[in-house]
DNA sequence: CGCTCTGTCCCAGATGTTTGAACAACTGTT
DNA sequence: AACAGTTGTTCAAACATCTGGGACAGAGCG
C-alpha cells in the first residue's frame, strides 16, 4: 500500500521538501532554509526562485513564504470531493444548533483530512485548521470511518501508519482497535474521550453512500464540561446521526 | 518585476505543469495527461508516481487526482495572511446583514486572490470559489487595491499582466485606469458594473494598515436588479466602508 | 481468444541539476 | 565612515538524474 515510486523524480521530492520546510518555519530566508534542510544554499535558491517564478511562493521583503496559489489548488481539491458541497450546509446547521464545533473528515492515503469546520457560538478554539491531517485511530471521526472499511483496508492502514498514540488513552493494539470499531458499528456513532486533545470530547457518525461504502464522517466536538451525561451519550449522538442521515440521503440523490 | 529564475529547476516546473493539467482535466489517466501535455507517458508516470508517493496526488481506481494535501498547504497560506482572521467575522456579518455575497481579496504576484467568500441568504451563485485568481483591474476589489498602490507598482502590474478585458465594459487603457483609480480614491469605494460577469454588480472598499499601506479589500456583490439606485450608490457603499473601517481598527491593534 | 486499450517498468544516453566559490548588497557595530 | 559579518545571488564545470522509446502485463471488450 505504501507504494514508493519505482522511478522517482528526485527534484519533485526536493521541491516539496522545500515547501514543507517553508511551512514548518513559517517563512524563511535562503540561508535559514538551507541549514534546516542541510542542502547547499545555492540549490535552495534555485528551487525558491523557480517556485517564485511559478507563483507558488512569494518573497516578502527577503522572506520566502508559501503562496496563495496553493489555496487555489487546495480549494479545488476540496470542491472535487462531492461530500463537501452536500455536507457543508448540514454541518453548518449542526454547529448552529449545538453551538459547538462541527467537522467533516475524509480519508486519503490512510490518514484523515479535515474538509471543513463550522463554528457554533460557543465553539472551542482549537489550533488545527481545515486541511490538517490526523491519524485515523486517534479521533472519533477516524474511528467512524475505519469501522466501515473492510478488514484488509484497516490492516493496510495500520501497517502503513501504525497505532502510535498521541495521548495516553489512545488505542495501542490491533485487538483493542477491532473491539472499538465493533462498538462503533453497534452504536452507530464513535466517541473520542480526550484521546487526542485533553479536555476535548467528540461524537462522530459515518457517512455512507448508496453502496454502503464509507465516504467520510461528521462530528461535533466540545469541552468535557459541556459533553457529559445524557448530552454526551444520548442527545448529541442522536443529533449527529440525524444530520449524517440527511447527508446520506442527499448523497444518494445527486 | 516578472522575474524569471536564473537557474530554474525544470523538473519543478514540470511538476506543476502536471498538477495544473490534472486540475484542468479534473482528474486524468497517464495516457490522457501525456497527450494533453505532449510529454512521453513514461515521464508523466514518473511524476505522477512521485507525487502519489508524496501524497500530493491520489489515484482513485485508475484516475489520478489532485490530493487534499494541497488543502493543508492552502489553508496554511490563508491562515498566514493576518487579514483573513481579522476580516472573516466582519465579512460574515456583512453577508448576513445584506443577504448578499461578501468577499475578501488580497494581491499576490500582481493578481487578486480571493481569500474568503461568505454567503448571505439571498447570495447569488457564482462558479468562482475561494483561491480563484483574477486580474486586478477587472473587479471592484482589485480596483480598490490598485487605487492605494504607488504609481510604480501599478505600472509594474500593468506591464506584467496587461489590461486585457474580460468583458466589454472593462478598462482598456492606462489613462482610463488612472482616472478610475482617482475616482475610487475620491469616493473611498470601488464599483464593478457587470465588468467581469454579466448581471453582477459589486461594491468594494480597501483595507489599509496603520501605515496607510494597502493590505486587501472587501466587497459585496449581487445581481443588478438588487444593486441599483440608492442601495447601489449610497447604502451599500456606506455599509462596506463601515465594515472596512472596523477591520482596519482591528488590524491596527493586533 | 485475440485485439486494443490501459498503466507500469527498465536502462542507456542526453540533459538538467548540483555545488562551492566568488560577488554584491545590506545591516549593524565600532 | 570604514568594517566585519551577514544576507541573497550568479556562474560553470562535474556528474547525478531525468528522459523517453520500447517492452511488458493486465484489464476490458467484441
Amino acid at each position: 500500500m505504501a507504494k514508493t515510486a519505482q522511478n522517482p523524480v528526485k527534484s519533485a521530492e526536493t521541491t516539496f521538501e522545500v515547501l514543507d520546510a517553508l511551512k514548518d518555519l513559517d517563512g524563511a530566508g535562503v540561508t535559514e532554509l538551507a541549514q534546516h534542510l542541510d542542502i547547499p544554499k545555492s540549490t535552495v535558491h534555485n528551487y525558491l526562485s523557480t517556485l517564485e517564478q511559478e507563483e507558488y511562493v512569494v518573497n516578502r521583503d527577503g522572506v520566502y513564504e508559501v503562496g496563495l496559489r496553493f489555496l487555489e489548488l487546495g480549494a479545488y481539491a476540496r470542491h472535487r470531493e462531492k461530500l463537501f458541497g452536500i455536507a457543508k450546509p448540514e454541518v453548518d446547521r449542526l454547529a448552529a444548533e449545538t453551538g459547538e464545533l462541527a467537522n467533516i473528515l475524509v480519508e486519503e492515503h490512510g490518514r484523515g483530512s479535515y474538509l471543513y469546520r463550522a463554528r457554533g457560538d460557543k465553539a472551542v478554539q482549537v489550533k488545527a485548521h481545515v486541511g490538517t491531517r490526523v491519524p485515523l485511530h486517534t479521533t472519533a471521526l477516524g474511528k467512524a470511518i475505519l469501522a466501515h472499511m473492510s478488514t484488509e483496508r484497516v490492516d493496510a492502514i495500520v501497517d502503513r501508519h501504525g497505532l502510535g498514540g498521541e495521548a495516553s488513552k489512545s488505542i495501542s493494539s490491533r485487538a483493542e482497535l477491532e473491539q472499538e470499531l465493533a462498538d462503533v458499528r453497534d452504536r452507530g456513532v464513535a466517541f473520542d474521550d480526550e484521546e487526542r486533545l485533553e479536555g476535548l470530547r467528540c461524537v462522530a457518525a459515518p457517512v455512507l453512500n448508496h453502496d454502503n461504502e464509507i465516504i467520510g464522517a461528521i462530528s461535533v466536538s466540545g469541552p468535557t464540561n459541556r459533553f457529559r451525561g445524557d448530552r454526551f451519550r444520548e442527545e448529541l449522538p442522536q443529533k449527529v446521526l440525524e444530520v449524517a442521515n440527511v447527508i446520506e440521503l442527499n448523497v444518494t440523490y445527486s
